[in-house]
RNA sequence: GGCGGCAUCGCCAAGUGGUAAGGCACGGGUUUGCAAAACCCGCAUCCCCGGUUCGAAUCCGGGUGCCGCCUCCA
């Protein structure tokens, strides 16, 4: 049994051999803070918190650091055209408020999004802000190393055609990218594809002094930085969405590689982008949900995170809010059948034939699915099968408690089927709880027509009411 | 122009040579005061055309269609 996953720079699927036995160090490409995060982004986020929760349920001593970008990237191509604006700027002036703050605010919403899809906390969320000194100090050596040089006034670049390996991750050559290349020339750069690692520009609001003049750091450069301060030059695991591929981890490479701290990742898994209604997300087209969006509509964080996490990394999922629906809807089975297996563990226990067999094949099921390279869909096939198969057994006792042991096995990766809801739900109104009581009084009495008439009540007021053998339970309909 | 990926039931989605998991939806039941939930039953031969093989959704060749990346982007 050993994890397999689809190594983007060998381009095939390989078994995770960690560089230091029983250890998996994992960078993760994270936020940039100048936005709500929206369900694309957390789609890679939740991979990446999957890849962690498989780790730590094998047994590895994980480590996972996942950095926060809050230099933000130029929207323009910032050689061609040197009023480029960073897009924290644009959004400080927009905001009237401090590029910091802004970044900070949104790091903070990043986190309570997080936290709302019960993803595990990383090692360390380091800040590129916090961390100009060792890019600089990286930059310098890219110089020594004659892999890159200093443009008067106007930056450091990195000089890709000394560096051999350049186009080893995404299959780009600079032969390739010169065929169909939309980059404008600049003659300031040895070459067109020449990559900034320090940018000067007077008109950008972050600034930080540097043997080159009063600048700010390029694109790549901060993780590069980052990496090697929290992992080592050489780590095991760094994922990021499928866009990052190229040009980000491309450079990435080339600069720490080129520093000569080492080989850097070993594994490189990148999430594939999601559609929504079968659309690239864009805001024009109405069809961008930011992770808040789908909160205030109601939806749960463990339901935002099942529908997420359903289906496989590396596949285009579409994401539709009738999927999310169903999504939610399987889940609550799920979640159902462990609040009944709680209730009835207090029962005495009755030998089920062949149930430890079953729980204990469904278990090497679930496991083997996960390891062939984090397939949630398959192991969700197996998980709703023994569902079904438990809620018809009804188990009690210690079969109860064996059957609740399997679904908390499954939920070490999953992280959806214990886990509450974090925020706090909000209670009745005192006109619902009158109808609520009013009914159950009803009911006693075999009022069956004032009985319906205020579960209609409470129905249009947004509460669902259910009859169960032990009473009645409302919830919110959303 | 270059690089990469995908095409399985109405929708989502497993499956990587041995006779199509699972979920949602849908239809029929059991149960329930009614309903809901739960459980039971039913529900596809895998884009097209060739080939390899005793045997292919799975391998090979050729089509067709779709998508991502190629310096904003998870």
């Amino acid at each position: 049994m050993t994890l397999k996953l689809w190594n983007t720079m060998a381009n095939a699927l390989v078994e995770l051999e960690p560089i230091h036995a029983g250890e998996v160090r994992m960078y993760n490409c994270g936020p940039t803070v100048y936005s709500d995060p929206h369900i694309g982004n957390f789609r890679s986020f939740l991979m990446a918190d999957l890849l962690r929760r498989t780790c730590d349920q094998r047994g590895y001593k994980t480590t996972q650091i996942m950095n926060i970008t809050d230099v933000g990237h130029l929207t323009t191509d910032d050689v061609a055209d040197a009023t480029g604006e960073d897009k924290l700027e644009k959004k400080a002036r927009e905001e009237g408020l401090d590029p910091f703050e802004i970044a900070r605010n949104y790091e903070q919403i990043f986190h309570e999004n997080a936290d709302q899809l019960h993803v595990r906390k990383a090692h360390e969320y380091p800040r590129a802000t916090d961390h100009i000194p060792e890019m600089i100090e990286m930059i310098e050596q890219l110089i020594e190393n004659g892999l890159a040089y200093s443009v008067e006034g106007v930056g450091v670049y990195f000089r890709v055609n000394a560096f051999d390996q350049y186009g080893c991750l995404s299959g780009n050559t600079v032969e390739n990218l010169d065929s169909g290349s939309r980059v404008a020339v600049d003659d300031r750069k040895e070459s067109a594809h020449d990559f900034a690692l320090w940018k000067i520009d007077d008109k950008h609001l972050m600034q930080w002094e540097s043997p080159w003049g009063k600048g700010f750091p390029g694109w790549h450069i901060e993780c590069s930085a980052m990496s090697y301060k929290f992992l080592g030059g050489t780590f095991d695991i760094h994922t990021g969405g499928e866009d990052n591929i190229f040009p980000h981890h491309e450079c990435e490479i080339a600069q720490s590689v080129g520093s000569g701290t080492g080989d850097f990742a070993k594994v490189w898994v990148h999430a594939r982008h999601l559609l929504v209604d079968g659309e690239k997300m864009s805001k024009s087209k109405g069809n961008f949900y930011t992770i808040n969006d789908l909160i205030e509509k109601g939806y749960r964080g463990y339901e935002i995170r099942y529908s997420l996490i359903a289906s496989h990394y590396r596949q285009p999922m579409n994401f539709t809010i009738g999927g999310l629906d169903g999504d939610a809807k399987a889940l609550q089975r799920i979640r159902s059948l462990r609040e009944k297996l709680e209730k009835w563990s207090a029962d005495p226990s009755e030998v089920i034939e062949g149930l430890e067999v079953e729980i204990e094949t469904a278990r090497n099921g679930f496991n083997d699915a996960i390891d062939d390279d984090l397939n949630i869909s398959g192991a969700l096939g197996v998980l709703h099968e023994t569902v079904r198969s438990l809620g018809r057994q009804e188990p009690k006792g210690d079969s109860a408690r064996l059957a609740l042991g399997f679904l908390s096995h499954c939920d070490e990766i999953l992280g959806v089927i214990f886990v509450e809801e974090t925020s706090e739900e909000d209670g009745l109104s005192e006109e619902q709880q009158s109808w609520v009581l009013g009914r159950e009084q009803a009911r006693n009495d075999k009022d069956w027509a004032l009985a319906d008439e205020l579960r209609d009540k409470l129905q249009e007021s947004g509460i669902l009411i259910e009859d169960g053998p032990e009473g009645m339970t409302w919830s919110r309909i959303r």
